[in-house]
DNA sequence: CGGAATCTTGCAATCGTTTGCAATTGACCA
DNA sequence: TGGTCAATTGCAAACGATTGCAAGATTCCG
């Protein structure tokens, strides 16, 4: 009988605690690699565990234990749907995301919702019981939404801006000073007339407007002139153009809500002769890879990517372990190439 | 009695029960949409359910009807650790993904791995009873392991290479063919000395030079330079420039295994003082966003993406319903723009 | 009005693992 | 030898949802 046994495969923890000769029970402390059981009974249940390929049910366990250990990522599609395929961005924040999560044993579920047709977007991921904290990537135009929940949910993180007196725990750069620090260097660089190329109902590309202001306004120079642009390439392209029909010839520096967003400009410019830095100057944001690679090469607002995420684990495990965290501001970094 | 109940949460389907006055089974049947239930019961609880925002516990529900509704995704990142963070050719394949698996009904879990830290990747992800099936982004230098699972394992589908006779299910672009064209490209444009820019330890690579090398022997042109690069921007930057001290003058066309790479030659190359098509040809591929951007905007073989991620999801969904399918080779498409 | 057929519902087992509690074993000491 | 104590192990009840089976309730027809 036991022979027969050997063969069949070994499906759950009460097969192999069939096969070493002990009780299921013994068979997970083993596995689990609690103290309790005796060594030589662990190797020799290890021995055929390892033999048979055998790996303890995670639906089980985590029903059992009440954790998953599995962290759901969730990025709102709100303003712009097909913003984040081409914002290289939040992609690689996603990278980072995924290895210090491995790195601190979780797995990673990855959702992309789009708020408009489902608004409760997250609730629903909440409450799937699939995942024991969620991290969301961009607020979007989700701020609200966000608050709402934070009052009752503990263990959520959120990329974004911080705002005043806001309720949920957030990790960003502070886009403000970024944008401070943007006008200032087209200032620097000979500018008068500044324009802002971007979208400003995302709340984190308003706090970068609202920078730049502050120091437009410092300056007493005439208030910057706003380019509202999609994020996908494809419009974006299009309507970079139209912008630059209509006020080119009236500015001399323009700030950029994203990098891909001034290397189109980049681009559109060249089309028209418009010399850069010479006639205008231009400043990005993010410091993506692209930035390097623009001829010529871009000025640039970064942020530092790798921080972030791990900011954001840092603090979601803290939360997961009881802790009510405060928020994470980072410190957003000019970066001085040829564009201003 | 009932009063106190109406105060407390719902936490499952039994407390829901009770509020319905029901019990579990129906409220299960109802939630779950069968028709076994009375309109009017059916409605009573789902009106109960939202009120008091009660989802049910997708662990539990996995582990009763042995399937998750998760998809994973695991990204090997093998012979090139920083690889994935740069490419933005497979963060992109991700994002269409996963909006394919939500189409579907399916959440998407996320796992980067290093195969040489951590031999037997692929088989503990199959293994921890979280996943229905797996998709596997680029073979990387995995072949044989892939090979290993897929005798056993059938929802498995990987992007990448196909190569005769495989065991396992594949997607991707005729990259064979994609070298064709492209070698065809750059020996139109004048080139009789080409070389190729990347590592062919990675099989899809490999496959490209492959190609390139079918026309050059066919034309009976000298067999072309093999220069390896790493896939990272920095070091992928120093590579390419001594890659051009040691072979620049000997070659007048360059075939990269990437749009990336591309991107960073041509930077290279202009550093140089070397005219991009006049002294040397470039073609690239995959298509990028940075195609179009570079200066001057890039000759490459385009990869379709999107066609890529559905045709992945697409043989899942049909393994996971029982067919046996074949792999899905995509064709590659030049698109000629200036550098060739 | 009786009986068969059709709808609805409840019951209880099941998925695979974890863990508090109790029982067994052996060691050790007086 | 008896008794105490620690180290191991087994037992069985959870975790929360699903589902085959059977019972109860309705309907329908002659």
């Amino acid at each position: 009988m036991p022979d027969r046994d050997t063969k069949g495969a070994v499906r759950n923890i009460t097969d192999l605690a069939r096969l070493a000769g002990v009780s299921p029970g013994t068979v997970s402390r083993a596995l689990a690699g609690k103290s309790l059981v005796n060594a030589k009974t662990r190797e020799k249940i290890e021995a055929i565990a390892r033999e048979h390929g055998f790996r303890p049910n995670q639906m089980a366990s985590g029903l059992r234990r009440q954790k998953t250990g599995v962290i759901g990522v969730v990025i709102p599609l709100g303003h712009d749907t097909r913003q984040q395929i081409s914002d290289s961005f939040f992609m690689t924040l996603l990278g980072f995301l995924a290895d210090e999560l491995t790195r601190e044993g979780y797995d990673l579920m990855l959702r992309r919702v789009v708020p408009e047709t489902d608004p409760d977007w997250l609730d629903r991921f909440i409450g799937s019981g699939m995942i024991d904290g969620v991290i969301v990537i961009g607020q979007s135009d989700q701020f609200d939404r966000i608050e709402d929940i934070a009052d009752g949910y503990g263990p959520m993180v959120v990329w974004g801006n911080h705002t005043e007196g806001q309720l949920h725990c957030v990790v960003g750069t502070d886009n403000r000073l970024g944008g401070r620090q943007a006008a200032e260097r087209l200032i620097a660089a000979g500018a008068k007339q500044l324009a802002f190329l971007g979208d400003t109902t995302a709340i984190e590309f308003a706090a970068r407007f609202a920078g730049a202001n502050d120091v437009v306004r410092r300056m007493g120079l005439p208030s910057m002139i706003e380019l509202p642009t999609h994020l996908s390439p494809e419009r974006a392209g299009e309507e970079i153009a139209d912008h630059l029909v209509a006020h080119g010839d009236d500015i001399d520096g323009i700030f950029a809500a994203t990098d891909t967003l001034a290397a189109l400009a980049l681009t559109a410019l060249r089309e028209r002769g418009v010399a850069v830095p010479g006639d205008i100057r231009l400043v990005g944001f993010d410091d993506l890879p692209i930035a390097r690679q623009t001829v010529p090469p871009l000025t640039t607002v970064r942020q530092d990517i790798a921080a972030g995420a791990r900011g954001l684990v840092d603090l979601l495990l803290r939360r997961l372990a009881g802790d009510k965290t405060e928020s994470l501001v980072l410190p957003p970094e000019l970066v001085i190439r040829e564009t201003a």
